[in-house]
RNA sequence: GCGCCUGUAGCUCAGUCGGAUAGAGCAACUGCCUUCUAAGCAGUCGGCCCGGGGUUCGAAUCCCUGCAGGCGCGCCA
């Protein structure tokens, strides 16, 4: 990051004093080789046309003047067709170095966001029943993008949309007052549309327990007991499925409050002052086709109740009155029908449509060696979030969740996530911290002078290969954070984590720590295992997942 | 029929704003434990980036089109 905003800089006065134009299409990534150097920029390419020159003539005018302009530059190379592949000097990364020691639990932390207020909404599943492995992927990716998005400098907010004013929240109701009646050993008629699940069964008991006139009551009263002992039972074990996966919501939202206070009839108020809804066979319409979508939207029934779009306008036309610039939701794949209703509805509220973006979660699928395991809620055969947990623990399943972009299926394999192998790179990166936490404790052992504090001074005994792969990768980081953020991905950190880990692994074969000529050397290497520990731990951090420091 | 997602090594997948000779893990094969955790390391093998056009200095990436797989197209939530 260092290097790049440096070069960047550098580049710009240059081609200024050439009287070129600099343009946005020149990039600075590493090289395709390691040996070519630290940073590779194709700026000659892209200017010559302007300049009227061949890219490789210009290339070497690039190479000479940045060379002369700055000592922290080692080398200056020209390759390929036109590209600059610069190299820094070491000192320049060994000061990354007390950089991360400095910054600590920060580091990596930039104000890329520039402060923008996003809310991050996710999981929201309907308190009808635990949640599932799929909530959990939700789970996972949605609070991890909420601390990427944190870390590079946003302002976030996490919420959770509880849906209990619907029809799902009625047959839940209705779901437990049949089990209790059924419990009670009265005359049961199974409807066709009902929960199934043994939690059911299990409200049921303690509903009966809770208020022994139950069943006397009427059928309507009973059930709306029911209704509200279940959900609040649900909504408890939801909370505490998700304290379990390291996950905390700030904002717990309900529908219900948007009808009782007049929301619902806010927006549709708006909506008919701009002409964009209309009457028709005794239903209110919104005309979302105006905005891309390829049916008109129903948001008041003929029967006078409220869609669950009507709802939803009202819920985010109540986002942004909170005041937030970007609306980030959270949601199943199966549900990306939805989107361009929403965006419609975000644009008739006078919104810019890219104040509204989706991250779709695809589908999870359960295997156990290699077979997959069916689902289904309604049915009661399901695998909960909660029984994954305890199977292979909360780290291993949210690095799994967080290891494949939100767009692609996932299989997710107990069996492959409880190992604790290769096959399994949760460890691997887990594993990589813990080993430097037992060389930190075993020079503190040996001698607590070699752990000391310094300020740098021996950082110049860093010069193996390892040692400075493992400094440009955690130069890089908060780079990392910034368009992680920007594109919504929070997977990219675990990539990054297992390349990290994986230079850490070859590094500790490679070079002996407590075993360098002399103590000098020693600090410098345990100084900077310190740091690279640090990069470790602030991205298992993004990730939810713990750093343990021996294993 | 229409829309969205996906298609990259034998397998599972990365690939950011269009950049050089497309990467990693697993599997297979060859080495490395008297030295800080072998849950590890070093190396070899492995490619028509689904096919066909186009855009340009340059395409896995953007556009068009075809094929294959997944999902969705209610006055359900």
């Amino acid at each position: 990051m260092r290097a790049k905003v440096l070069l960047v800089q550098q580049l710009k006065e240059i081609v200024a004093e050439m009287g070129l134009e600099w343009s946005e299409k020149i990039t600075l990534e590493p090289p395709k080789d390691k040996q070519f150097g630290d940073l590779a920029v194709n700026v000659a390419m892209i200017l010559a046309k302007q300049a009227g020159q061949p890219p490789r003539a210009l290339a070497e005018t690039f190479a000479a003047r940045l060379k002369a302009g700055d000592s922290r530059i080692k080398a200056v190379e020209v390759a390929g067709p036109g590209f600059l592949n610069i190299t820094y000097s070491e000192a320049f990364w060994q000061q990354t170095v007390q950089l991360v020691l400095r910054s600590g639990a920060a580091y990596g932390c930039s104000d890329s966001g520039k402060g923008k207020k996003v809310q991050v909404e996710f999981v929201s599943a309907n308190p009808t029943g635990p949640l599932h492995i799929g909530h959990g992927r939700g789970a996972a990716v949605g609070d991890s993008t909420a601390r990427v998005m944190r870390a590079a400098g946003y302002d976030v907010r996490t919420e959770y949309y509880i849906n209990d004013a619907g029809k799902q929240m009625r047959i839940l109701g209705y779901s437990v007052w049949l089990r209790a009646l059924e419990l009670e050993k009265r005359p049961v008629e199974w409807p066709e549309d009902w929960y199934r699940g043994q939690y059911i069964v299990d409200i049921a008991k303690e509903v009966l327990a809770k208020h022994p006139g139950l069943l006397d009551k009427t059928p309507e009263e009973a059930q709306d007991i029911c209704f509200e002992y279940a959900m609040s039972n649900i909504l408890e074990g939801i909370k505490a499925d998700l304290k379990a996966f390291n996950v905390a919501h700030e904002v717990w939202f309900s529908e219900r409050t948007l009808v009782q206070d007049g929301s619902v009839d806010k927006a549709f108020a708006l909506l008919a002052d701009n002409g964009y809804s209309y009457e028709r066979d005794g239903a209110l319409w919104f005309k979302t086709t105006e905005f891309g979508d390829d049916l008109d939207r129903v948001l008041r029934k003929s029967d006078g109740s409220l869609t669950y779009f009507a709802s939803d306008i009202a819920y985010h036309s109540n986002k942004y009155d909170r005041g937030f610039e970007l609306l980030v939701d959270v949601w199943g794949a199966d549900h990306h029908g939805y989107i361009p209703r929403l965006r419609a509805a975000v644009q008739a509220l006078g919104k810019p449509v890219d104040s509204f973006d989706v991250i779709l979660i695809q589908l999870v699928n359960l295997m156990e060696n290699g077979k997959q395991i069916a689902m289904s809620t309604r049915k009661g055969q399901f695998e909960t979030l909660a029984d994954v947990i305890k199977e292979v623990g909360s780290d291993a399943a949210r690095f799994m969740f967080l290891s494949r972009k939100s767009d692609s299926p996932l299989d997710f394999d107990l069996e492959l996530v409880k190992q604790r192998t290769m096959d399994n790179p949760v460890y691997y990166v887990q594993y990589a911290h813990a080993r430097i936490c037992a060389i930190l404790r075993r020079a503190e052992e040996k001698n607590p002078e070699l752990t000391k504090e310094n300020s740098g001074e021996f950082s110049k005994y860093l010069v193996h290969k390892a040692e400075l792969d493992l400094l440009r990768r955690a130069d890089a980081f908060s780079e990392l954070i910034a368009t992680s953020a920007a594109h919504l991905a929070p997977h990219h950190i675990s990539y990054y984590l297992q390349d990290m880990a994986r230079e850490l692994h070859a590094y500790y074969a490679a070079v002996q720590v407590l075993n360098a000529e002399n103590d000098d050397i020693v600090t410098a290497r345990l100084t900077f295992l310190k740091a690279i520990a640090q990069v470790l731990k602030n991205g298992l951090t993004l990730l939810g997942v713990s750093a343990p420091e021996s294993m």
